[in-house]
DNA sequence: ATAAGTCGGTTGGAATTCCAACGAAAGAGG
DNA sequence: CCTCTTTCGTTGGAATTCCAACCGACTTAT
């Protein structure tokens, strides 16, 4: 079995923990690595689960079955990230979600609990790593909110104008470049991509606004 | 100064301490309570945090300023509730809202890190409150993602339907409460009430829905 | 150079939502 | 009983959004 040295330095969780000290950490949090065939089911909707998975190679997605049987995906989850840690420390007792593997992958699985209870051997990382996971889950935490704060808004005119004077806000000053093209930002804020198109032309000829590919200017 | 013990009961973060841990938990974590009077300034937008605050008495205001100067509230803390938990655990560098009291208030602060860091004296409610505040932050996350799956539906019709096969699968059954009256569903779910109200009306025509004040059930 | 693909702006009609207003029903309080 | 208030359903017209289609600019591959 590869071990994966090049993906653990890149996870988020294990930042500012030194490459020596993986392996340890590793053991101490009884961190289990399981191989999965493309199409298995990782976790399943309605069962508790008390680990969270990290993607060592390959890729999972995060799917819901709705009332009538009706399957969405909420997340594409790829090397290097976590799945399923919120509803882990949140204990949640029926998860609402499945998890699926679209291709071959190689997972590796920790109990929260663990996580949260520092270990007997005392080890100087578990302090970091709580922080670590604090850090990912209220980071996550502010974009969604942020996100919700645009897309309440009734019309695209507003919406645009909240993300974008939050952009303009975020970068100190009028000029800034938006980390989206036009569909994927329509899709970020829930609009139709052709009548954002069209305000952000409304925008510019009202003299709110002037841009350039993914530049944009707020006056 | 009153010491808040039936405050602190109530809040989460404490859940499952003894009472009598209370004050040696809340020294060992050199928790400071401030008064406040009204309107006063708590947080400031752009300022970096890294305590978080409990109400102990009184109210507070999470406030956001746009680009324009234009002042709207996020969130309204009361008694018992925590405020700037994810600003402070995600360690950002510039806060992007405010926080003001709107009563005479008594708050509560506690440093973010000293909640990660095992103290010297191994306290055992510590891994305790570690993993409450892990639930905290994300059972947040999961209630925003829930919303945002509502939200990011194009027409009311989706939104409702989005929404009430969740409550139902969420109660297990056909039958089912929600928490909101019409006017804060439709707030909740960022459309028109009297929109909301009607295509309600239209899912009873059609056969999908039946309702009588909050009670709901799907067909 | 040509062809194919991507991206963004524009347009027009259909569909949906918003908005304001009204009315019915239920509850609170005098 | 009456009044006031709140909640919710209904309605009609104005405003907005969606949708499909098209065009031009630009990039990449053959």
């Amino acid at each position: 079995m590869k071990n994966y040295l090049d993906v653990l330095k890149t996870v988020k969780l294990f930042k500012g923990i030194e490459e020596a000290d993986l392996q340890p950490l590793l053991s101490c949090l009884a961190a289990k690595s399981v191989h999965f065939e493309k199409g298995q089911t990782v976790f399943s909707s309605g069962e508790s689960i008390e680990r969270f998975g990290i993607v060592l190679s390959g890729q999972v997605q995060v799917v819901q079955d709705d009332y009538y049987g009706n399957r969405s995906i909420l997340a594409i989850i790829d090397t290097g990230n976590l799945f399923g840690e919120s509803f882990a420390c949140a204990e949640m007792k029926t998860l609402p979600v499945s998890v699926i593997t679209t291709t071959e992958s190689e997972l590796l699985f920790i109990d929260c609990h663990k996580l949260a209870i520092p270990c007997a051997k005392a080890c100087g990382f578990h302090s970091r790593l709580i922080q670590n996971m604090l850090n990912i889950v209220s980071m996550k935490n502010i974009s969604l909110t942020q996100k919700i704060e645009f897309t309440s808004k009734r019309t695209t005119r507003e919406k645009l104008l909240a993300y974008l004077s939050a952009e303009a806000k975020k970068s100190g000053g009028s000029h800034f470049c938006i980390p989206f093209n036009r569909q994927e930002l329509a899709d970020y804020l829930s609009v139709d991509r052709s009548a954002m198109s069209a305000e952000l032309s409304k925008l510019r000829d009202d003299g709110i606004l002037r841009f350039h590919k993914n530049q944009f200017e707020l006056l």
